[in-house]
DNA sequence: CCCTGTGAACCTGTTCACAGCG
DNA sequence: CGCTGTGAACAGGTTCACAGGG
């Protein structure tokens, strides 16, 4: 089952099935069957064993999986056993509400810089991270070995700040500006578009109707 | 061709088609061939021409598609060239951030009401709107016959306002609180987890080394 | 007997390749 | 001749169904 290659949806489901056993473990939980797992996240038990299965063998039969291991796995799997550093270009409204966003910290990432071009934003402090001119961006990137990016910026400016990011070394950036970038292959883009997003419900509703 | 059963990422990539297509008509440009626009969007050009396929023939034989009158038709298809009312729960950083947001109302979506629970926040206005209590929640859905709603509330918090939203009518539900909802079968759920979009990143990071 | 791990069957979505129209 | 629309071939992911371990 090892070295097959691993479906991206997999990997996405393997984010879920990490936060739901998060909450589990907080509710004093020690196993659980596939079959929970799956009908909570609303998909079938064969399938969250297959997607477990390609990084390795957690569950024991007749028993289930073990909460806290599994946990443990997941978030080596994920790398995020190891804080991940993290860079948020943007300090607009955006941009603010990520950096005093303390879901990030638990789950493993470390915002070590915020950068903004206008003067206004400059200096000024936003969940224990001040505001620097995007100049500074490379120097930081390098000082803290960053390799993930936030673009927090008008679209305007999204592709500017991917390049920034790119030359200054960041292999994945998570883009909230209604733009696709162009980056090179080695970098992997993770595009949130709230417009879409809703279009995208907006379809479904009238489809469902 | 028609009366298919549509994929769903061919719909997703419909936003992206529009996107770009309202870019380059700002741009002045009149017609597109699939292959330009999907080198664009790193897809392959028979795999856009395939997805609009799935809803009408748009394009033209050895001209490609004009720009102006695909926008209208994928408006139409995404139910937004007529405006789609939307609520908005939680006034925090994002909530706000959301209200202020303008991208919305240019994409056809028209916030019709903020709600939140603390007192501190009700009565303050953002982006045109005044934040009120989340028991108007119900009369506003119904006034506005809203079928749009985003939660933007702590994860705590997240099940008891996606009931009320479901009870009061609404179809489909953004959620940006990393939960998974339960909702009844017609409601459609578009989750905006940011740390489970960041984990993938990371993921690729590793994966890319 | 319960529940995992997994080959095999199935199905959905993507790519190919070309007919056909302007 | 250029470019769309589309059946057919292909690939990738999901579900099935069961062998095997505690």
């Amino acid at each position: 089952m090892r070295n097959r290659p691993i479906p991206t949806p997999a990997v996405q489901r393997l984010s879920l099935y990490l936060r739901r056993l998060e909450e589990l473990a907080r509710e004093g939980v020690q196993k659980v069957s596939s079959q929970d797992l799956a009908d909570y996240l609303h998909i079938t038990a064969a399938q969250l064993r297959k997607d477990l299965a390609y990084f390795g063998q957690f569950g024991r039969p007749g028993v289930g999986y073990r909460v806290g291991p599994l946990i443990h796995e997941l978030r080596h799997i994920l790398g995020t056993d190891q804080t991940r550093r993290v860079v948020v270009v943007g300090a607009g409204d955006l941009g603010r509400a990520l950096l005093r966003y303390r879901g990030l910290r638990s789950k493993g990432f470390h915002v070590v810089g915020a950068f903004d071009i206008a003067a206004s934003k400059i200096g000024r402090q936003f969940g224990n991270v001040t505001v620097r001119h995007i100049d500074d961006l490379p120097a930081v990137v390098r000082e803290y070995d960053v390799r993930l990016g936030v673009i927090a910026t008008p679209s305007s400016a999204a592709q500017k700040v991917a390049d920034m990011l790119c030359e200054a070394g960041v292999k994945g950036i998570l883009n909230f500006a209604p733009t696709t970038l162009q980056t090179p292959a080695d970098v992997a883009v993770g595009p949130v578009d709230l417009a879409a997003t809703l279009e995208q419900l907006s379809f479904q509703v009238l489809a469902n109707s």
